[in-house]
DNA sequence: CACTATTTCTCAATTTTTGAGAAAAATACG
DNA sequence: CGTATTTTTCTCAAAAATTGAGAAATAGTG
């Protein structure tokens, strides 16, 4: 294996069961030798990708985190939508987990969350796990408001096909705006979301809130149904007038043109 | 350049005041032809480690929140100290940011941040933001318990001489068992600090508390103390104990979805 | 100090990367 | 809808880096 994909597939042996590695492990696992992957571990803690852990063990080290720092102040969707995240979860007025997740590449992923002081519960869901593509309420409203071509080429690179049942309810949240699910990825548990779109920075995600099925009678859900929607759409807007971000070559072209 | 470091070359282009850029552009700084730039920029986003953006830009991409994951769920620092952090918090009784911060490969580097509800400032440290090494009780009562030797070698690779204010600095922490230092990293704050030691582990850390300095009379400041060196031993015991690895239920679970 | 475990180094063969420009694909524009 | 422009991928031989096996060095331990 070459170039940066040999320092990936040794940093994807890092997960939670199993966090730090010894070298002659990390051999075996990837079937090279050991000098080649001292090599490999050299060159990741030189870049603070992995840390020396005790015992002749290594960890993630701590670029990641620096990263993802990064990636928090400077996401546009994180940047606009954080604030009324907090709100909506506090507006509720029942327990519940608040979600703002995104399609990242090729998947979907949760990029904030966050839990009312009450919740006792903990969803599947939450920063920085990637989420089924065709599962949950989460994720279908962001499908459904992906553009034709896109969602087509997403789902065959993830091995799903499109079936019926998933049409239509995409095509339910095309006419309706939001989308409710109950249990579809944790028993007990309902989500309930809305999409958020902003095509100037090509973005396509959603607002969600987890909550207990049990407690979410009819009242309640067109109550929060609502909440979610046009928490929604004040973070559309936010994204729009905050993209203040740079202008496009083209802009400003144009700009300096007319100057 | 080669190997890793090429990629990490491009990575770290990418910053808090340019988050996304385009290949002509990155040619430009990092001195290489754009069909390089574009095989890197490939290799990078089949890995997720950078999205593309609209208008041929690309942002850092989903791989980091995820790797962070992985940080935040199996950190000994972080699964021993959380609830600890945020009880002392809590517990303060005046407006204050909590900090678990850790020597991490050759930084010290805040991985936990916890502000109390009526904090209405921000300091300048909070995760994954690098520290200076050598300012800062944080940091100091890091450097105090470090072994001779290697704090030699820290602050060599840093070039930082070791001067005197700093060795004094260093035995009082080292007599008292804590730190407190006013505005030595933002002004108007001031910062309250408790070294975590760990050899099993091989975890030089420390938990802070950021106030107001105005607010921190003699006697609030001896009660603070008091908290963070009982707290910071709690999170030195639960370090022991748990380093076997027993998993909470919660994160049972989690691993026995993800399997 | 000797013993073991860990890490770095050496070297020629092999594989990958490199850069410049051509070609293709995607996108914008009238 | 075709045309112009921008963005991205591809091609190829030369240059450079990586590879693996084992030797050598270093660190760690009783």
């Amino acid at each position: 294996m070459a170039g940066l994909q040999r320092y990936m597939a040794a940093l994807r042996l890092f997960n939670e069961a199993q966090p730090t590695w010894t070298v002659p492990d990390m051999a075996d696992a990837l079937g090279a030798p050991q000098s080649t992957v001292y090599r490999t571990i050299r060159d990741l803690l030189a870049e603070g990708l992995v840390e020396a852990s005790t015992d002749a063990r290594y960890r993630l080290g701590p670029a990641f985190i620096e990263f993802d720092r990064l990636t928090r102040l400077t996401d546009p969707l994180l940047r606009a939508g954080a604030h009324v995240l907090e709100q909506t979860v506090a507006q509720a007025g029942l327990p519940c987990v608040g979600l703002l997740s995104r399609l990242y590449a090729d998947e979907v992923m949760c990029i904030a969350d966050r839990a009312s002081g009450d919740a006792r519960f903990f969803p599947s869901y939450e920063r920085g796990r990637p989420m089924p593509l065709t599962q949950g309420a989460t994720s279908k409203v962001i499908l459904a408001r992906l553009p034709a071509r896109r969602l087509a080429k997403l789902l065959a690179h993830a091995g799903k096909a499109q079936d019926a049942a998933l049409k239509s309810e995409m095509a339910t949240v095309r006419r309706q705006g939001f989308l409710v699910s109950r249990g579809e990825i944790d028993a007990g548990l309902a989500g309930l979301a809305a999409p958020i779109v902003c095509e100037e920075s090509g973005l396509v995600a959603s607002l969600s809130l987890v909550v207990e099925a049990e407690r979410l009678d009819g009242f309640s859900e067109s109550r929060l149904v609502l909440m979610l929607v046009s928490a929604a759409a004040m973070i559309e807007k936010e994204l729009q007038t905050t993209s203040g971000a740079p202008l496009l070559p083209r802009e400003r072209e144009k700009v300096a043109r007319e100057a």
